[in-house]
DNA sequence: GTTTGTGAAACGATTCACAGCT
DNA sequence: AGCTGTGAATCGTTTCACAAAC
């Protein structure tokens, strides 16, 4: 199976937003040269990203919207519900916990989890907060395909272990701190630290 | 100026976590050889990433630990302040202006303003609440380098707009809106549920 | 002998340009 | 005529490999 860029992955989403909105305003059907002046790419970009996964246009006429956002959703695996836990109770955790387009694109988050004793046992809008060290019984009770860690870096490690060991197959990790996962585990991280650095050398160098 | 790829900024800041890390256990050189097992690079990724902006290291020897990563920091702009106004004071803001990581890093966050009347005059840890409507004035007047918008996608643009307008050099955006910025000023977008999609996508291809 | 700094080679991603379908 | 799908060309990034410095 081909490997597909993050770019690439990155620029599908995007499509895919345009698309909806396109659906809002009750658009048909859309060309690629449309479509890529709404997202601010070139239309062979957009072409190519598709013919990745197989051809979804009529030739001489475009593509249809709804029909192209549907394949997309299905390509991105937006057509089904994900099983969320989220790992850390604190301010980040719950700003997470209430922020609902993650529920809009089918992401619900099932559990959380905390390491402080004095916040476990607390219920957030129906779900009751466990003990971490509950991590790796949830995981797997609960049938969790992703965990999310809005923690320090210090025990993410070990976070992490647990969660994989359990069978999760995706990590979302927020702690400024390098992961190693397994080959079959899928690992994004946000660092919010690292943003900053990037913007601060992004500030450092203009009009210079 | 030469363009330096984002890719190569991101391993800029991981070669300084690295560093601070081995100037903490004492180290007093480091090899790109050992940098590179450290950060998860090769090695000659380093030296080139490092070449870009002049020649640090000894033959022979490798580069002092401390003497690099002081590099670093002024290469990222991290040996001075930035001074930050936070627009949103909704979770995700409260999230941001707790976390030390930004203050240790000399992020400092200087002003808070937020949409909701009944939140403008609340202080946070000595930092009084405003209005957005003043956001141009507080840029302008405060000295603002960055502006953090936390806030839902419908403002952005406005707020960018007044934000560039008081002369503001960086945004960091965390609405799922594409943004334009005049080519002087710095954006980074950070997109919760683009992340989750992207992993979502992974999800979709493991042990496919 | 060790390790840097850097051209050259390899690789990967983007853009071009056009044949082929509607 | 209009637009997609795609091989070819271009561009940028990463890795190799080695001469120069210690």
């Amino acid at each position: 199976m081909r490997k597909i860029s993050d770019s690439a992955v990155r620029r599908l989403t995007l499509y895919l937003r345009c698309l909806e909105e396109l659906e809002g305003q009750g658009a048909e059907t859309v060309s690629s040269a449309d479509l890529a002046r709404r997202g601010g790419v070139m239309p062979a970009q957009i072409r190519k990203d598709l013919s990745l996964f197989g051809s979804f246009g009529t030739r001489g006429r475009g593509y249809s919207v709804s029909g192209l956002a549907c394949r997309l959703r299905e390509i991105l695996g937006l057509s089904r519900a994900w099983r969320l836990a989220l790992v850390g109770a604190g301010r980040l955790g719950s700003a997470l916990f209430a922020y609902d387009g993650f529920r809009r694109r089918g992401f619900e988050i099932v559990a959380v989890l905390d390491g402080d004793p004095a916040k476990v046992g607390r219920t957030w809008n129906g779900v009751v907060i466990q003990a971490v060290t509950e991590l790796e019984r949830v995981v797997r009770e609960r049938a969790i395909d992703i965990v999310v860690l809005a923690v320090p870096a210090e025990p993410v490690e070990w976070l992490v272990d647990q969660a994989v060991r359990a069978g999760v197959r995706g990590v979302l990790n927020f702690a400024p701190t390098r992961v190693d996962v397994p080959e079959h585990v899928t690992l994004r991280d946000v660092d919010l630290v690292l943003e900053l650095e990037a913007l601060s050398f992004g500030l450092m160098r203009e009009r210079a």
